[in-house]
DNA sequence: TATAATATTTAGGTTTGCCTAAATGTATTT
DNA sequence: AAATACATTTAGGCAAACCTAAATATTATA
């Protein structure tokens, strides 16, 4: 398996255990990678073989030790990039994943290592998630949603759970940008949205499906 | 055939057209590109077929323009990602082909263009090979091999014709870098190899296989 | 617990890009 | 102009990564 096709099962299976913890699901899988899941059953079959990931049939897989460092890496090289089109070629959040999921294939540890080094070693990509060290660990972070805040509390935007360049795109407009202040002033009881003020001007309301979203800390 | 095969074909096809203007052939691309020739024969057929080059059997292939324009934004790509991993990641010129040999098939023109302003339009790699302008046109740099000129001539180093890691580590060793002042000092008879002076220093011997893939204007 | 719904795997195909070995065409020598 | 050398193509195969349709497991529900 080309390590471009492997990197992106490692990093979906990766991603559905972060959610799940039994494991990945050969639909959740197909869903993720946009291919059938008789495709992923073959797939996952071999990448079994391979000692990347533990295979049972007709169970959720996991990652061995080495596909999740596979992933992480696939992760950390992702992110790195992501830093690099915002912070260097000026690109907007909501227009890079595309080109990261490319870049993120390209494997000479050097250049990564230069990249990383060349932007400061940055901990968090543009969109707030961490960015792992070369071994592979990531900083302890724990941030918290939006929704779960009590009222009249302040935090800090910190990272987001969606990356739809559209849900990307309404925050722009919304002034909601990682490193704002952001105030919880009510919860409306109806339907659950909330009224927040950003860095302490007027407030607006959220629906509970973008508070959700949005991570403070 | 994907992108990133495709590209890589008509690369070695303008490469090698460049050298012998009847076309390219099988055998030619197949140890370009580390495939056999029945490999080729193959493919050409197929990027015949696509209207990338003109394919007759047993004849060189040629590109079509729009192959030509396929081949040269892939150059441009390589050429503009060495100049990033030279100049900005510190890499050294001998060790950034088989990383651009990857980027150049990242394939999102805001990409490229973003890149190419990001680093000052560069006119020339670090190789000292031109750099096409995003509409496939170079700019028109005539430079003569060291091998051409009359004795005591004064000229700049502006290129070399052979990429190989040892032969730029070798021309490292000799300080022949772009840039410097050569003077021809001697062309000595017996083995055609030549007394050069950089920069005024101390002349030292070239043999005429090293001078013959140095470039200079 | 049987039945229905859903998830997963198997079976059988396809395309791409590569291979080796054999056949055929072209070019060079005697 | 034959014979030989060399280049190219054809034929037949293979592995990777995808597909659809059918079979089989698992899970949920009546
Ligand atoms: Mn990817
Ligand atoms: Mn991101
Ligand atoms: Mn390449
Ligand atoms: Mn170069």
């Amino acid at each position: 398996m080309s390590s471009y096709v492997e990197e992106n099962y490692l990093k979906a299976i990766y991603k559905l255990t972060e959610r799940n913890k039994d494991g990945a699901y050969t639909n959740d899988i197909a869903y993720e990678l946009n291919v059938k899941p008789a495709t992923v059953t073959e797939s996952i079959k071999k990448l079994g073989e391979k000692g990347v990931i533990h295979y049972e049939k007709y169970k959720a897989v996991t990652l061995t030790e080495a596909g999740k460092l596979i992933a992480i890496k696939t992760i950390r090289k992702h992110r790195l990039w992501e830093v690099f089109l915002v912070e260097k070629l000026g690109f907007k959040w909501d227009e890079i994943h595309p080109m990261a999921e490319e870049l993120e294939h390209i494997n000479f540890e050097e250049l990564t290592e230069r990249l990383a080094n060349f932007l400061g070693n940055p901990e968090f990509d543009p969109h707030g998630d961490p960015i792992p060290d070369k071994d592979g660990v990531f900083s302890n972070n724990k941030s918290v949603k939006l929704t779960s805040l009590a009222l009249n509390t302040t935090v800090v935007m910190t990272g987001i759970e969606n990356h739809t360049p559209s849900f990307l795109q309404h925050l722009d407009k919304l002034g909601l940008k990682l490193g704002v202040q952001v105030t919880l002033k009510e919860i409306v009881d109806f339907d659950k949205s909330v009224l927040v003020s950003v860095n302490g001007k007027k407030g607006f309301y959220l629906s509970h499906d973008i508070a959700n979203n949005i991570l403070c800390k």
